[in-house]
RNA sequence: GGCCCGUUCGUCUAGCGGUUUAGGACAUCGCCCUCUCAAGGCGAAGAUCACCAGUUCGAAUCUGGUACGGGCUACCA
């Protein structure tokens, strides 16, 4: 039988203490109708994403995310947005830009944080210092943590005499803990150096967290440490800060990396210290590199900004993403995000790690392309790289939209990644400066009979007016022709193609030469006669 | 060392005790289409379900152990 999942089961928790950190900020208990996934009465689904601005917005931390963000749309939920830089070293404000700006490429749009507001604010840890200190305090009053005087040497020295007996607890001895409170209190006004820890309460028996995609794992209490949860210099400890903040910001699902699985007994302490009901955790696998270890730098390219830098469209890249530990249904791969914000459940995320592929990534990329309209595929794709290149402007563009959506349509089904666009049509801009591309002139014109070939094409085309230009009647005019000069539709073609385009690679002829049009055809035809030349031998 | 997690085609996965000769997708290979490159169509190959015991009439699916990989065990997050 399969532990149930995603419930709030009241039996695997102790009961909670009086309140410690008032709750009555938000309406967390109200009672709401029943829905069909869930047949008992839930609260409002609020998730958060808590990154912190160490570095730029990583794979790994897009899809953690992104499974947020679906979570809270498929279950008409809260997305909070929260950023965790306590860490007043490494974090920074250019970081925490990278990532919003990550995040709105992503279309990852949240409820609550930065920039949006709301309720539960400040959405900087930075900025909540006070209730960190408020919490610690009441923790501390109630007996529920305990100021601790171990020096990091009396530390170093009881973790060394564990090893060298071999005991399996490893963790701290707890000799503050049971200090005579009184001479505690007078000890810290005296100054002396001090951390506040936990005080896991004796007893405790096992810690079962129900975790919506790794059904009960039991935890034995008495594995837990009595674990800081303030440094000596006032500041609070990660282990600390988020459940302060998951608390006070009513998180009802934390979903979150597999390595803070080890950490969530942990956290429960400080749930139950504090008296707030323990969310539901849901734990996913991380993302590996294709040699099996977790997904790095050495990888290649681990930002999201770099992905959309490489050409790869948001949809696609959240799309495969998803995928990534998450199924719809075991056949389907394209899942649209609409249909992700709908049908997204915690209940088909797996346990296993996911090596990332590229190469699928790629293919999705291409689907999602192929699936744009042709105008989108000119003003979000082709227009952007033809900019780029300094071929052409949106703002006074060189041709009519129905060239670029024929140009667009012949295209599409060739580009993988956005960047591949405008390079195709370049040729189409070159005019009279028309780049040849020295292997295919040599294996294409510089040929027998090349020369013929072009003076075949070259009176066909000019048979051909300005109403007639079009790929159907240009292929036509041209498609005779090889058997008549007794050569072959590849050679012929290829010498046509390369004298019009300057590649033996191009998009098909009759499409290019109706792009190109009638004169500089022509005159591009009548140009590459020059190169007709057959090498001696 | 201790505790916890994971293990189905190369990769992502479906599978919730009989419907399974283990299904789909990417990648790979072949054929078709074809003036190049793509796209597309059709098809092939690819997994003794990590291993070993057990439960059961029956196990990829349940239980235990082993192996391998990973995480936690910090005044990192």
């Amino acid at each position: 039988m399969r532990p149930p999942r995603g419930t709030e089961d009241a039996d695997v928790r102790a009961t909670p203490p009086p309140p410690i950190i008032p709750m009555d900020t938000h309406d967390r208990d109200a009672a709401r109708g029943p829905d069909e996934r869930n047949p008992m009465p839930t609260t409002d689904v609020r998730v958060r994403f808590a990154p912190s601005p160490t570095g730029k917005l990583h794979v790994g931390g897009a899809r953690t995310a992104i499974f947020n963000w679906a979570f809270a749309r498929a279950n008409g939920g809260t997305f909070v947005l929260r950023i965790d830089d306590t860490d007043p070293t490494r974090s920074t404000e250019e970081n925490t830009q990278v990532i919003l700006r990550a995040m709105r490429w992503l279309e990852l749009d949240w409820d609550e944080g930065p920039e949006a507001g709301g309720d539960f604010g400040p959405y900087f840890q930075t900025q909540r210092g006070d209730l960190y200190r408020e919490a610690a305090e009441r923790l501390l009053e109630a007996g529920a943590a305990y100021p601790c005087f171990c020096t990091t040497e009396q530390l170093e020295a009881d973790r060394e005499a564990a090893r060298a007996r071999k005991d399996p607890f490893q963790g701290y001895s707890r000799r503050c803990r049971d200090l005579d409170p009184a001479e505690a209190r007078a000890r810290m006004e005296a100054g002396e150096p001090y951390v506040l820890r936990i005080k896991v309460p004796e007893g405790r028996g096992d810690v079962v967290v129900d975790d919506a995609v790794h059904g009960q794992v039991r935890f034995d209490a008495k594995e837990l440490d009595d674990f800081v949860i303030v440094r000596s210099d006032g500041t609070p400890t990660y282990n600390f800060a988020t459940v302060v903040d998951d608390a006070a910001m009513g998180i009802t699902h934390v979903i979150r990396g597999d390595d803070h699985l080890s950490n969530t007994p942990r956290q429960v302490m400080v749930y139950e210290a504090l008296g707030a009901p323990t969310p539901t955790f849901a734990h996913i696998s991380m993302i590996l590199g294709p040699d099996g270890k977790k997904l790095s730098k050495r990888h290649g390219a681990t930002s999201v900004e770099e992905y959309r830098d490489a050409g790869y469209l948001s949809d696609a890249f959240v799309n495969y993403l998803a995928l990534l530990g998450w199924s719809l249904d075991g056949d389907t791969t394209i899942v649209p995000r609409d249909v992700l914000c709908r049908e997204f459940s915690l209940e088909r995320v797996s346990k296993n790690p996911a090596t990332f592929d590229p190469k699928k990534l790629d293919w999705m990329n291409a689907e999602y392309l192929a699936a744009m309209s042709d105008a989108d595929f000119v003003d979000a794709v082709l227009m952007p790289g033809l900019e780029d290149a300094g071929l052409d402007s949106a703002a006074s563009p060189a041709h009519d939209a129905a060239w670029y959506e024929l140009l667009a349509s012949v295209l599409k089904p060739r580009t993988k990644l956005t960047g591949d666009a405008a390079p195709m049509a370049a040729f189409l801009y070159a005019g009279d400066e028309l780049a040849y591309d020295e292997k295919s002139v040599s294996k294409n014109l510089a040929k027998e009979g090349a020369l013929a070939s072009l003076e075949a094409a070259g009176e066909a085309l000019a048979a051909l007016d300005d109403a007639s230009w079009h790929a159907d009647a240009i292929d036509a005019a041209l498609e005779a022709i090889p058997e008549r000069l007794g050569t072959n539709k590849r050679k012929f073609f290829g010498a046509v193609r390369v004298a019009t385009t300057g590649n033996q690679v191009s998009p098909p002829l009759g499409a290019s030469l109706e792009l190109l049009g009638r004169d500089a055809a022509l005159a591009r035809v009548e140009a590459a006669k020059a190169l007709a030349v057959v090498p001696e031998a």
